[in-house]
DNA sequence: CCCTGTTGGTTTATTATATGAACCGACGGT
DNA sequence: ACCGTCGGTTCATATAATAAACCAACAGGG
């Protein structure tokens, strides 16, 4: 593995539970030597990328990221192009509509959209790291990713969110193959109680996937006609998506979602 | 220099004028070797800090960059911090606030706010890197850092942006001298005809100069009277900013402030 | 008041890794 | 068919990364 690698996935060690951690710390989460982890962090520290805590000089995401990110968002306006469909989506299922993006082998939420139909809704959190086989959305990319890939990430221990969430490889593995049959992920009750969820999978413009788009709404509300419903707005939702930035949508994929689409006008 | 100092450097590359880069002209650009270029490239395309274009092979920042985005102002919520404070100081002195922050050498747009008083405003660009000789808050800045990074700015051949823009080393350094007199930064016409600009340094915890707020308006509206009043509201708007984030404001200037703050009731 | 286990950071010889000149096939003009 | 340039690859060479041992400083605990 090349050095800039080894100084880059560091920075995959910050998350939303774990905003700052101490040079120590970081060094025996990354399996790093501390010495290098030292150096690679100071190189990170000097191009902004990463920044260190006056007092307790513990590391966090530092400011130069910001910067990236205005230019990223300029460039290829993602959450730009993602928030007003999500909207829409949110507006016509009356429940919370939200789109995850694929960086790095984890699932990201990228953006999220709320609907005023319902006091109690699901809520969202920023940047949420949403785990592969608790989530619809998760299943909706694993489903379609290269098989390497997802062997990879079923070959990680499987923790067990909610009382209903598979932990066994072979479980998650059929769950897969019905998501790929279906042409959409459903799940309930695996990444928290009482939740059920939706969700298609969204492709880059080379056809690979690259992310979801789902919706999220209390089990009570989630029954077959509301769902019917829900897929046929979320398959409008994705379409619109991925011709905003050009995605891919695999042949056999379209052609299901197409079926699904005519048959609930 | 280390492997990963040079990686990160490429990103530096991109900015809003030259979002993408094809590899030869990356190669070219940085000095780096096309090869060696090529691999950086391709470490930081693994882990979504750049990516590549699928058409044309060129490359662009990463959707990596949105995550550690999120998270940065998770943990440090710069922008939010600031908004506030710039819509504020928009509305009373009724011209256009913006604050920018200074990252890898550069001084970057971070956000801005406009007033609903005139139709005529100086408007902002979105993550915009601000040339030190040519704007009031880069001589704020020019004027705060250690004697050695300005000198290495100053090295610089100093691009004369408009007709008025000082591009002789010994003019600018006049001008710095001239700011850390004051306690702050004035410019007309040195970074686009008709507006005129006035600006104060921030600072971050160290006591580092960390970056600068500014009010810029159109040159027949910064008259003598208005630009007083335009000062005492930047000068509460600064120490806000800083107090927002732990920010130390050196003595001689906090003095200086202080003064012209009694100055003007 | 020492003991012990931390912390962030530094030094060193060793070696693994980055490097760059030359090369390749593909594309676009002329 | 020629020429220049593109993105990408190869491989011998040498530079840059590495990790164990070592600091000094701090924080409890006995």
């Amino acid at each position: 593995m090349g050095t800039t690698s080894k100084a880059l996935s560091l920075l995959e060690y910050f998350d939303r539970t774990q905003p700052v951690i101490g040079l120590s710390d970081l060094a025996r989460l990354s399996g790093v030597n501390k010495a290098t982890c030292f150096r690679l962090m100071s190189e990170l520290v000097e191009h902004g990328l990463a920044e260190q805590i006056t007092e307790s000089r513990e590391y966090r995401i530092g400011p130069a990221v910001l910067r990236l990110a205005a230019l990223r968002e300029a460039a290829v306006p993602l959450r730009d192009l993602a928030m007003p469909i999500l909207q829409r989506l949110a507006q016509t299922t009356g429940e919370t509509a939200h789109m995850s993006h694929l960086v790095g082998g984890r699932l990201a939420t990228l953006a999220y959209a709320y609907s005023a139909a319902h006091a109690m809704k699901v809520m969202m959190e920023d940047a949420e790291v949403l785990p592969f086989h608790a989530t619809s959305s998760g299943y909706a990319v694993l489903a379609h990713m290269t098989p390497p890939l997802a062997e990879a990430i079923l070959s990680q221990p499987l923790a067990p969110v909610t009382k209903s969430t598979p932990v066994r490889a072979p479980d998650v593995r059929s769950r897969m193959a019905e998501v790929r049959r279906l042409g959409h992920a459903r799940t309930a009750e695996t990444f928290e109680a009482d939740v059920a969820s939706l969700a298609l999978p969204l492709f880059d413009a080379r056809g690979a996937v690259s992310g979801a788009i789902a919706v999220a709404a209390p089990v009570t509300r989630m029954l077959p006609s509301a769902s019917a419903r829900t897929l046929t707005a979320l398959i409008a939702a994705a379409r619109e998506a991925m011709a905003g930035w050009g995605g891919q949508i695999p042949d056999e994929l379209d052609a299901l979602w197409r079926q699904t689409q005519e048959a609930t006008p």
